[in-house]
DNA sequence: GTGTCTGCAAAGAATTTGCAAAGAC
DNA sequence: GTCTTTGCAAATTCTTTGCAGACAC
């Protein structure tokens, strides 16, 4: 789908400064406030910082965007990703890691001990590892 | 252990400002830095702020304090349990919840999939949820 | 046309730094 | 006595705000 489709559906009005946000995120897909400026700028260098700042802001409140917060590194990065899932970090970067079954392991484990009566709404699991050398193999 | 006790074991050297703020931790267990300004000037109000993000930093890399991205909030906590451990968001607040069990669980489960042979250094998971009801019941 | 969004410049908040005096060991 | 830590004040960095003109629909 196309940035101005996903920010119309988003309830928001298409603005250029809006578009090429929009298109910068899907580029990194995760990234710091200071990447998120700097690919902006080299795109179209009239967008100032507080129009991005504010745009991010509106993303996140029409749920185009996410949040996650790195561990090691220490700061908040924006997120394209906004349906419910885990991150891997390793180093300074972050991978997004889709894992229904996990979640759902999860959810039953905690299910069947204290949690019986408890409203889970979002379970997110970080993994922070040393070298990535994820096997292929299913 | 005492706190002069646990900051000299960190190799750090002992002082009074260093003292107030480990007490109020271990009072506090998470806190946002400005609630810790605030609690440690209560007890001691020539402690500036200054020293106080100081001694918050040293006391990070002494691994006597580790940090929570509270993600419903926004912002960062001081946590002072630094054993690997899980995090539970009710609302404005974080609860620990140390369940070795969940985490080999989680550990067996990744290194069944992709992860066999990736050297996964830490694993927390995050919690959110909308009432506290614990069951009392193991 | 109406209401929202943007750029600008300035304000505000949060955090860090340099330095001299005080303190820990 | 030596090296580290603290308080102070200023600097820096990061983020938000108010306003007038421009733009989306």
């Amino acid at each position: 789908m196309e940035s101005t489709e996903i920010i119309k559906n988003a309830g928001l009005k298409i603005t250029p400064q809006r578009k090429v946000v929009y298109e910068v995120m899907m580029e990194l897909r995760h990234a710091a406030i200071d990447e998120i400026i700097k690919c902006v700028q080299s795109k179209d260098n009239e967008i100032t910082i507080s129009t991005i700042y504010r745009i991010l802001d509106s993303f996140c409140k029409a749920n185009l965007l996410s949040f996650v917060f790195h561990h090691e590194v220490g700061k908040s990065y924006y997120d394209i990703t906004v349906t419910e899932h885990h991150h891997i970090f390793e180093g300074e970067s972050i991978l997004d890691y889709m894992d229904e079954g996990l979640t759902e392991l999860i959810r039953q484990y905690l299910k069947e001990k204290n949690f019986a009566s408890v409203d889970i709404s979002r379970i997110q699991v970080q993994i922070t590892i040393n070298n990535l050398k994820l096997n292929s193999k299913k």
